[in-house]
DNA sequence: ATATTACTTAGAGTATAGTGTAAGTCAAGA
DNA sequence: TCTTGACTTACACTATACTCTAAGTAATAT
């Protein structure tokens, strides 16, 4: 799979394939002609990264746990850390913007009222 | 009040506030030196902008925000409105943040158990 | 053979949001 | 008066993550 697959395959520009494999997320192998060659287990892995970037971890994290990945199976109760430190960010995050669901609501309520008593 | 008290009670840095000045968000007077000058008012708006900030609101949507408050109680219907959409856009990152964390939870059992046939 | 398309690289440009510096002004205390 | 500290402006720099361009190569379709 070529560059132009993967990007469609992953749902990820050809551009930011680069980029990530220039920032180290990514190894990939090239064909005779130095093309990019991809197959199904890239297609995991740079979706996983996605997700990863998603939940609002760093690239430079993301280039660790890459590391990490690269050097094997060895490597998993050192993933594991990383993923459970992340855990904790993401649950923060969850609290953070269920709190200021409920900040907004409050100040919309006054919102309400403030209209209704100009009505 | 000027910027370095102001700093402290509302907690940002004097560059930020210089910073939304430039930008729209804050609309400061000055005294006969050229000084800024800060009320008990402006206190409470640059905290209410910081929360706008910490949800996701970017700058320019703050400096829209911002606009209509500085023309007065007329422009409050509209405000809501912009509340109300912000308010949708933060129920969707908590519930994206609540799913992140279910899925991630699902790659960390994943892993443990990964581990656990490695041993 | 030629045109088109997909690819390659390095590097420049963009967006967002700060963060800091340089050079100078102003006011109050020793 | 002199110094110190807080302030002023304009502007340059940083970080993060893209996004795109230029110049060139390689494979394929006509």
């Amino acid at each position: 799979m070529r560059i132009g697959e993967m990007a469609k395959a992953a749902g990820i520009s050809e551009y930011i394939l680069r980029y990530y494999e220039k920032k180290g997320l990514i190894r990939v192998r090239r064909d005779d002609a130095g093309r990019r060659c991809y197959d199904e287990n890239d297609i995991e892995w740079i979706k996983f990264i996605k997700r990863l970037k998603d939940t609002g971890m760093l690239l430079k994290d993301i280039k660790e746990y890459s590391r990490l990945r690269y050097e094997g199976n060895a490597t998993m109760p050192e993933r594991l850390k990383m993923l459970e430190k992340h855990r904790e960010y993401v649950l923060e995050q969850q609290k953070k913007w269920a709190e200021y669901l409920s900040n907004l609501d409050d100040k919309i309520v006054f919102y309400k009222d403030s209209i209704d008593g100009l009505a």
